[in-house]
DNA sequence: AGCACGCCGACT
DNA sequence: GTCGGCGTGCTC
């Protein structure tokens, strides 16, 4: 008998299956899944990996095939359910085998916290020019990069010299052996933090009841079915949830809870735990290698009946998955950023088909796709209208900042809102003021009629470069910055810039002796600061908070009864064609804060576009007018959800070379089929830490087609003499990186 | 990733 | 010539 074998290395060129004999004495013990041990190249070093297949017979040369040495001890096996997933990731997705089965499999190994190496500069940097000019001499070009890093990095993470540096071990070592650097490896650990009890007894109403009714069906046939709660805020889903986990208990079945990331507030957990006990646990990113073990040993073991985390609780190893419900639908989070680019909810979806679990989402402001696939009757909508608080939404008020400018106010607040943050700040209320940074990425507008400069082709903004060129990064479009708005001809005419901290100071200056917290990447840099600044300003250690889109995320605030949206449609410039319904979700949410408690609310939207469909659809609270105009203006520039689209990614440390790289591959998919391909071009941000980015799009009405545009790619880049140019694919361009 | 082979500069 | 070291290519 023979197992193919996948090997532990997440090479592309080591992405096959590699044949092994199974010994007599293993025969039987090993089967698809198996952890094993193996010789692996020409110095049989043992490497470990996962039996993909068995089968009788070897393609391969049978005199060079070795045998299995035995199975790794004490370590988790790919479960076949694991197994299935990462094929349907790899193929959907790209990226090699083993990297899906790392994403894949929660806990690798018993204990063995994760090692992380670093390479630490032992030399000062006179010896190390030294070295590094001798190593010019006999052009050991590797070599000499290494000592340049060190040079100019302390500390260089080994990652780093494997991937972004290309450089051999034996340079490493021989480094080392020079006194030159040495390796440091660290390890962390931290521990799981409990949620409090805290006891309610809720009834539904007849909203709720009926969807549960409908839904508890599903969970007793094991339908599979899946079905979308869009509810708005406060509408009680989270009782939906419960009573339907509940019921999915009951039958004997696990269930999957998912959130984002952002979103692990204790509210949510304080109510898992109070119904279910100690039957519930959570996972997330933070915890200890161990711990994850435990939880899933908890898990396999029947000791706990759900799970709450983020995506990669979706790889609970439960052994009758029942239930997935998918929170907050739309968030960003659900979206792994590195290979492999899986989107938890179409794995979710394929899990649950494997499964015959019921898959449910909810959102107040659901996806697009979502929204799209309800509506085209491909899974079931439920509707929740009703407030369970009975509270009223909160006012929302517009403001026209193009106005406010006529009128000879430059600030940064119009008048409504100044009036607003008097008042509040003289009944000791609170308020909070979220800056929409997410179009930093220096969109052209005209500050009097509010025009955005836009790509001719691709219906997304341009970009400034190097103070007098646009560029669009979709199709590459370049055309030079007008000197007067091609609009209305007005000379204010650039590129928008605001930050937190130029907030901060206006309104120091404005309300001297005014407490004021601000949240942003900066303030939030350290561990645990993000929840200190929330619950100092919920303790009301402060009036003002200042924050971008991290502020607006599931907190209750009762006492804040303004929120102020300083320019709204700064996220509407962000080259990406989801940009209006980022939007339109962050204004919705942000708007819903305002007026949490008993006291009435008011929000108040400031905006260059006050027209545009996503801002007053916000301010109306009206979803499904915004997604009318949103499914419209995908369908006619031909975008998600009604053409696939494939982003490929090309890294390099040459600019020229990336990009004909980028040319000859785009030249290669054209020699091969009628495909549509927009680009190569520039990515957003076109150099990061040395290296130069293209993207490439392909866009198809079926998924087939770019998978076959990816294997042609695939197949271009096994050839192509890649150097230190690297590829990556993401079948889903939101987030180019 | 890690090992062997082979090329190239440096040194006896 | 030989030695030592780094780039290159292959690994069931």
């Amino acid at each position: 008998m023979y197992a193919d074998v996948c090997i532990d290395v997440s090479i592309e060129k080591l992405d096959k299956p590699f044949s092994y004999r199974i010994p007599e004495r293993l025969s039987g013990t090993i089967c698809v899944g198996s952890r094993v041990r193996i010789p692996f190249g020409a110095g049989n070093t043992e490497k470990k990996g996962y039996v993909t297949a068995l089968r009788d017979e070897v393609a391969y040369d049978p005199d060079k095939v070795k045998d299995i040495l035995g199975l790794v001890e004490g370590s988790m096996g790919a479960e076949d359910r694991s197994f299935e997933i990462a094929g349907f990731i790899k193929n959907t997705y790209g990226g090699t085998l083993s990297q899906a089965l790392k994403a894949v499999i929660p806990a690798k190994a018993k204990a063995k916290p994760v090692e992380i190496k670093t390479l630490v500069r032992k030399m000062d940097k006179e010896q190390l020019l030294a070295l590094a000019a001798d190593a010019n001499r006999k052009k050991q070009t590797g070599k000499e990069n290494l000592i340049r890093a060190l040079i100019e990095n302390e500390r260089i993470p080994s990652t780093w010299i494997s991937g972004k540096l290309r450089v051999s071990g034996s340079t490493v070592n021989n480094l080392i052996k020079n006194g030159a650097a040495y390796y440091e490896t660290s390890s962390e650990y931290r521990k799981p933090t409990a949620a409090e009890i805290e006891r309610k007894n809720v009834s539904l109403n007849d909203e709720q009841a009926r969807i549960v009714d409908a839904i508890d069906a599903d969970i007793e046939e094991g339908g599979a079915g899946t079905f979308l709660i869009h509810g708005v805020t406060g509408s009680g889903k989270t009782e939906v949830y419960l009573r339907l986990a509940e019921k999915c208990v009951l039958l004997g079945r696990q269930v999957i809870f998912l959130i984002p990331e952002i979103a692990l507030t204790y509210q949510t957990l304080a109510r898992f735990y109070s119904k279910f006990g100690d039957r519930v646990s959570v996972f997330n990113s933070t915890m200890s290698v161990s711990e994850r073990y435990d939880q899933c040993e908890r898990a396999k073991n029947g000791d706990i009946d759900i799970i709450i985390g983020p995506r990669s609780a979706l790889f609970t190893p439960f052994p009758n998955i029942g239930l997935i419900i998918m929170d907050e639908e739309h968030e960003s989070s659900y979206k792994s950023e590195s290979t492999p680019k899986y989107h938890a909810r179409e794995v979710a979806k394929k899990l649950c088909e494997m499964t015959g679990a019921t898959f449910v989402m909810g959102s107040a402001t659901p996806s697009i796709e979502s929204y799209s696939a309800a509506i085209n009757g491909e899974i079931t909508l439920f509707k929740m209208n009703e407030r369970a608080t009975g509270t009223g939404l909160p006012q929302t008020k517009v403001v026209d900042l193009r106005a406010e400018l006529s009128d000879g106010n430059r600030s940064m607040f119009s008048r409504a809102l100044k009036t607003c943050m008097d008042e509040a700040l003289e009944k000791g209320e609170q308020i909070m003021l979220f800056l929409n940074r997410r179009g930093f990425s220096g969109q052209v507008s005209c500050r009097e009629c509010g025009k955005v400069i836009m790509c001719p082709h691709c219906e997304v903004p341009m970009s400034l470069h190097t103070g007098s060129k646009l560029v669009c990064h979709y199709c590459g479009e370049i055309t030079e910055k007008p000197a007067l708005c091609p609009s209305c001809g007005s000379k204010y005419l650039a590129a928008i810039k605001a930050g937190t901290e130029q907030v901060e100071e206006r309104v120091l200056k404005m309300y001297p002796g005014v407490r004021v917290l601000r949240m942003d990447k900066d303030t939030t840099a350290a561990k645990g600061s993000y929840d200190k600044i929330l619950s100092s300003f919920s303790n009301g250690e402060a009036q003002i908070l200042i924050g971008t889109q991290m502020i607006v995320k599931g907190h209750d605030f009762p006492n804040v009864t303004v929120v102020g949206i300083l320019a709204a449609d700064l996220s509407l410039g962000v080259p990406d064609y989801r940009a209006s319904e980022r939007t339109f979700q962050l204004l919705a949410q942000a708007c819903g804060r305002a007026g949490r408690g008993d006291k009435p609310g008011i929000s108040i939207i400031q905006t260059y576009q006050p027209e545009h469909y996503a801002v007053k659809c916000a301010a109306a609270q009206d979803y499904e007018a915004f997604y009318e105009e949103e499914i419209a203006y995908r369908e006619a520039a031909g975008y998600p959800p009604c053409m696939h689209m494939l982003c490929i990614q090309l890294f390099g440390p040459d600019q020229k070379k990336t990009a004909n790289l980028a040319h000859e591959l785009s030249d290669v998919i054209k020699s091969k089929g009628r495909f549509r391909l927009l680009g190569p071009a520039p990515a957003n941000i076109m150099k990061v830490k040395d290296y130069y980015r293209f993207v490439l799009y392909a866009k198809a009405t079926d998924l087939d087609t770019l998978f076959e545009i990816r294997s042609i790619s695939e197949e271009y880049f096994n050839e192509a003499d890649m150097g230190q140019m690297f590829v990556q694919f993401d079948q889903d361009p939101m987030n180019q990186i």
